[in-house]
Formats: structure tokens, sequence, C-alpha cells
RNA sequence: GCCCCCAUCGUCUAGCGGUCUAGGACGCCGGCCUCUCACGCCGGAAACAGGGGUUCGAGUCCCCUUGGGGGCGCCA
């Protein structure tokens, strides 16, 4: 459905008058404090404008700094950049530093005072996909990021969907998104927020532009662009909008389709104090009148961005470093708008392990991918935190640990591979280490997802495990089975025993360690466990040593046969611990299967 | 091409001027344990991209080179 078709003639046409009225409609939404807005001491909000520093200041809990607040005396002659301030209590040194102004107010700031004024704004962070397709590990570690700042900060996520583009936007990857954010446990406050819907507001927003004669009309066509770009490639110069429509004042109905275009400062330079990337620059001239508003009356990503942020109160934009140009656009539409610029953070993106953009190719799949191969979602939050993300030497963090741990200043700038055999031993450790009721849940929880080539084993093991005696042997022998898989789907194949209906169909190695000797073995074997009156480990570890010990074999030629027999498989957890467990008599009859098998 | 960012073992990283003969983790190799496979434990190989500065002192600060990445849409 296309967008509603915007009042040309309404609002802003002609020479505007300049007036450049800061046009700030607030909405209760916006109703939230700035660290540098109104009611901060006076000392504090000039350090956001200090010439050349820009410090930040950001409030953390008390207690979240893994550093402990370092002297003052050896900030100062470090020329830092960004500061933070721990709920007063105390004050930490981030990276690229540039100014040793800023850090002396910083130092010389009341720390009451500090907490006074920071306290007042939560932390309100966004996820902001468009449903152009699945959930890619890319947007799901993006999501980990804006989860675990708003909840280490005592804050909310907010989830907006920017499907603005009608052709790409698709009701399946709006599901595919929820779902996969609702898989890793990433939860956001409210209903999810469609930007398309939002479309009135923008127009309005850009009307406000035009009015105030920082936004004109274009009616320049993709083609005349394209040709430009050409030229400006071939000629060496950067392949941005030559501002021609500019001065022209031209206005709706003309001959022509018109769009709209952000009057961007011809001079000066954008700043970003960005929270990853430090403070970044540009010349105004290297960024050009970006399109605000298209040809078809539709508001562009660059400004439906800037207005949901406001409107929706988001303190802090975290999101890919691809957005960091972006940043600069939207930081002088903000102005433009006399609205206060929120926080920003740009995080390096993941990359494939031949270290180019992560792509479909390597592990670009979609977090439901994930969890087919049967991936913990706290394994994956664990893997995905620390791509890019570090703690000191720690490697394996509870989700609590993450909240409590994670902050901006440990992100590092530089990309990071993905990297599926770190991302498997993580899952192991929390294969091995998750709590029990929770593995079993998990377990649960993924047999309906489990990839195609298990579909059958895992609808099977469904079925058996609503058996409580088949179940309890599942339970029994689950720490010794979880010890041995790195993913869920080893845990049903390593398991598969315990579903799997006589007679057995010995895999390929099985059926290799049952020769005639081994079943002849077997069969001599079988009558004594028929015999044996307790069905207990120790019993059978007993009865099965001395019987080995009689036919002078060692353990292994009697234990790996009785494995091929019972489980299937060359590979199980104890013998001794998996005849135990399971019924005697199912036991007893898979042995027999195979023995008489050698007859 | 132009703008921006990045650069420590193969990979993820610690390192915020002296404590670095550079630490941890994954992976790899060897060993122990052992009924298989894992787990666990012990040991090993493995990195500051190159060049200039600054400094008494540089992996740590600055510059250049090289190499990587991102952006340059009426996509988001």
């Amino acid at each position: 459905m296309p967008a509603t078709a915007p009042n040309h003639g309404a609002g802003g046409c002609g020479k505007a008058n300049h007036r450049n009225t800061p046009a700030v409609s607030h909405t209760a939404a916006q109703a939230r404090a700035s660290p540098s807005g109104g009611g901060c001491p006076s000392g504090w909000r000039s350090q956001r404008n200090t010439a050349r520093g820009h410090v930040v200041v950001r409030f953390s809990p008390i207690g979240s700094r893994k550093h402990q607040l370092p002297p003052p005396a050896q900030i100062r002659g470090r020329r830092c950049q960004q500061a933070v301030v721990n709920g007063g209590k105390s004050w930490h040194c981030l990276r690229n530093i540039s100014d040793a102004h800023g850090i002396q107010r910083i130092a010389h700031a009341a720390p009451d005072n500090a907490r006074t004024c920071i306290m007042a704004s939560k932390v309100i962070t966004r996820f902001a996909p468009s449903p152009t397709g699945f959930l890619h590990i890319g947007g799901a570690r993006t999501a980990l990021f804006n989860w675990l700042f708003a909840k280490h900060h005592g804050g909310e996520m907010l989830l907006r969907i920017e499907d603005t583009d009608r052709q790409r936007s698709t009701e399946e990857a709006v599901n595919a998104i929820i779902d996969g954010l609702q898989w890793l446990e990433l939860e956001w406050a409210g209903e999810p927020i469609s930007q398309f819907s939002r479309q009135e507001r923008h127009v309005e927003v850009i009307r406000q532009l035009l009015e105030s004669g920082h936004a004109y009309y274009c009616q320049c066509t993709p083609e005349e662009l394209a040709a430009m770009r050409e030229k400006a490639k071939a000629e060496g110069r950067p392949m941005t909008y030559d501002r021609r429509c500019r001065e022209l004042g031209l206005c709706p109905p003309h001959d022509r389709p018109l769009v709209v275009r952000f009057k961007a400062p011809r001079e000066g330079e954008i700043v970003i104090n960005d929270l990853v990337q430090g403070e970044v620059r540009w010349q105004a001239q290297a960024l050009d009148d970006l399109v605000l508003m298209r040809a078809d009356g539709t508001p562009t990503y660059n400004l439906a961005v800037v207005v949901d942020d406001h409107d929706m109160g988001i303190t802090h934009v975290i999101r890919g470093v691809d957005h960091l140009t972006n940043a600069a656009r939207q930081k002088m539409i903000y102005e433009a708008l006399g609205w206060d610029v929120p926080e920003m953070a740009h995080i390096p993106l993941i990359h494939g392990p031949d270290g180019a953009k992560l792509s479909k190719r390597h592990g670009a799949l979609g977090v439901e991918a994930y969890r087919e191969m049967g991936y913990l979602p706290e394994a994956m939050r664990n893997y995905l935190a620390r791509l890019g993300w570090s703690h000191g030497d720690d490697e394996i963090f509870s989700t609590e640990q993450l909240i409590e741990w994670f902050d901006l200043d440990a992100v590092g700038k530089s990309p990071a591979r993905f990297d599926f055999a770190k991302l498997e031993s993580v899952n192991g450790w929390w294969m091995r280490n998750i709590e029990r009721e929770k593995l079993l849940a998990r377990f649960g929880e993924w047999l309906p997802h489990a990839p195609e080539e298990l579909r059958e084993k895992a609808e099977q093991a469904r079925q058996r495990l609503a058996d409580a005696s088949v179940r309890q042997v599942f339970e029994t022998l689950l720490d010794d089975l979880r010890e041995r898989a790195k993913t869920l789907n080893e845990l049903l194949e390593l398991s598969w025993f315990i579903f799997a209906e006589r007679p057995l169909q010995p895999n390929a190695k099985a059926r290799k360690i049952l020769k005639d000797d081994a079943r002849a073995m077997l069969a001599a074997l079988l009558p004594r466990l028929q015999a044996l009156d307790a069905w207990d480990k120790d019993a059978i570890e007993a009865l099965i040593r001395a019987f080995a010990e009689e036919q002078e074999l060692k353990l292994g030629k009697v234990a790996q046969p009785l494995r091929a027999a019972v489980t299937g498989s060359n590979v199980s957890p104890g013998i001794f611990e998996v005849m135990a467990a399971m019924p005697r008599d199912e036991v007893l009859a898979r042995i027999a299967d195979q023995a008489t098998g050698a007859a």
C-alpha cells in the first residue's frame, strides 16, 4: 500500500524565510531527561560542548566498573575524550582521548551533582531491524548489545521494525525476527513499532524542515543522479549530489516529480562522539544533501530514524558501524530540528572466517539455523557477547554476569571473525554446566526444531519421552550424555539408543565390532547376565570384569561388543552405567539379538 | 576514486608508557586418565604488520607505508 501522498503545497515552499525556528514537538515519550539537558549543573552540561574534548558523561550503576577509579592526576595528562561517572562514586577514563580540559572538569565535578543530574535519565535503547530477511547473526548481536546495555543500566530496549521499504519488507521476516529474539530471550518493552505506520508523523517533520528552510525540493531524476555519479567517479571526485536544485526554489506542483532534500551545511565539520568509535569527524562538504522524501511522498530511512528515535525517547543508539556515516547525516537533522542527539555507539561488524563481511556463504544464517544446529540460547548469548567485547580473561558468562559486566567501553573497534569451533566449545560448556532441568527443557523445546536429517529421530524421541520409564532412563543418563555432547543435536544422537526400538540397527563401526568372535563372546556372557540377581551398576560391572578375567580378555574386548549390542554404536557413556540405567529385559534382549545373530 | 574506521598467536582477546623473556580461551600437537567417546589434568608450538619519530623507557603515544573493513541510493 503506497504512502499517503503528502500535501506538497502545504508549508515551507517558496523561499523560506529561514526562520530557523526549532520546531520541537514534545510527545510524552520524549519526556526523558538528557544527560546534557536541563536540570544538570552547568559544569556538567558544558562538558558536552568542550571545543575539542567532547566529554561524554554517562551513568552506570555503582559497582559495575571493573576498574576502580584511577586518580585524577593520571587521567589529566592522558587526554580523555570520554569519561564515565559511576553513580557519583567513581569515574573512569575511556579510549581515544583528546582533550585534557574536559577531564579536569570531570575530576573537579562534584560526584553528588553528577548523580543528581544523570540519575534522571533512564536508558532506552532500540533494536531496529529491517524485515527483509531472517534475523541474521550480526543483527542478533546488535540486539544483544542493545539489550545488555539497557539491562545493565536499568533501562529498556525497544523494538522497531524498519519496514518503510514496502517492496522488500515481508510479514514472514517480521515473524522470523521476533521468533529469533524470543529464542535468544532478548525481550523488548512494549509492542514492536512499525516505522511505516508512523509515516504521517515523518511527513509532518519534513514539512517542518521545509518551513524552517532546512530542506528544499529537488527535481533531479534517478537517471540524472546516476549520470552525475558516473561523471564524478570518472573525474575522481566524491560521488555526492552536486546540490544543483538547492537554490532553485522549486515548489510543487511542478512539471517533474519532486523529492525533498535536506539542506546540509556546506562548510564546517560534523563531529560524532561515538561511545565505541570515539570522535569521528567529517568535513561538511563530504556529506551531501540527502533525500528526506521520495517522489512518491514516502519518507526515507535517515529522516524516519531520527524522528522515531526522538519520539521514542531513545537515549542510546547502538548499531553496526555500517551506519556510521548515517550518524553524521542524522546528527545534522537532529540539529536542524533543534532536538537532542542521542548517544551513539557503532559496533564493529562480524566477519566471516575469511575476513570478509559475513554473508550467506559463511555463517550469516538466520538465528533459527543456529537453533536447528542445537545451540543453546545461553551459549549463543555468551559467544556473541564475547565477539568484540571482553571482560578481562573471562570466557564464560552467565546472563546475569553479562548484564552486570557489559558496557560499551569494553567493546573493541576492530571487526571479529565468526568462529564455529569456538561457538561449539562455548556451547559444550553450557551443555555440561547448565542446570539439569534447564537442559531437559531446552532439549524438549528443541526437538520440534531439529534439522531435516534428524527430524524423524527427534519426533520419535519426543514421543518416547512421554513414556515415564523412557524418560527415567534419559534423565538417569543425562549427566553422562551431556558431557559428550557439544550440541543438542549430538545429545539426541548420543541418546538415540534410549529411544530406539529393537532390533537395533548398529552403525557401521558397531557392526565392525560385532564380528563372529564377539558375538560368540556375547553368547557366553548372556546367561550370566540373565542369572544376575541385582541389576545395578556395581553388580553388572563386577560380573563383567570377572567374566573378562576368566576368559583372559581385556575389558575392552568385552565392553566394546556389549556397547555395540546395547547401544548400536561404538560410542556411548560408560557401558555399565548404560546397562544399569536401562530396563534389564531390554538390555538382555538387545544382547540376545546380537548373540544369536552369530549362530 | 573519495570519505571514515581498524591492525597483538590461525581465531576471539588481555594489555590503558616500565610489572611483557606479551597473559587467557578456542583450535592444533604430545602425554596422563580410560571399557569407547568425551570430560578432566599436564606439557608444547603459535602473535605485538613494516618504517620513522616522541620518551630515560613503546605492544602501549604521534606520523607514514602496507594490509583489511565500512560508507558513498528516491535501501535500510
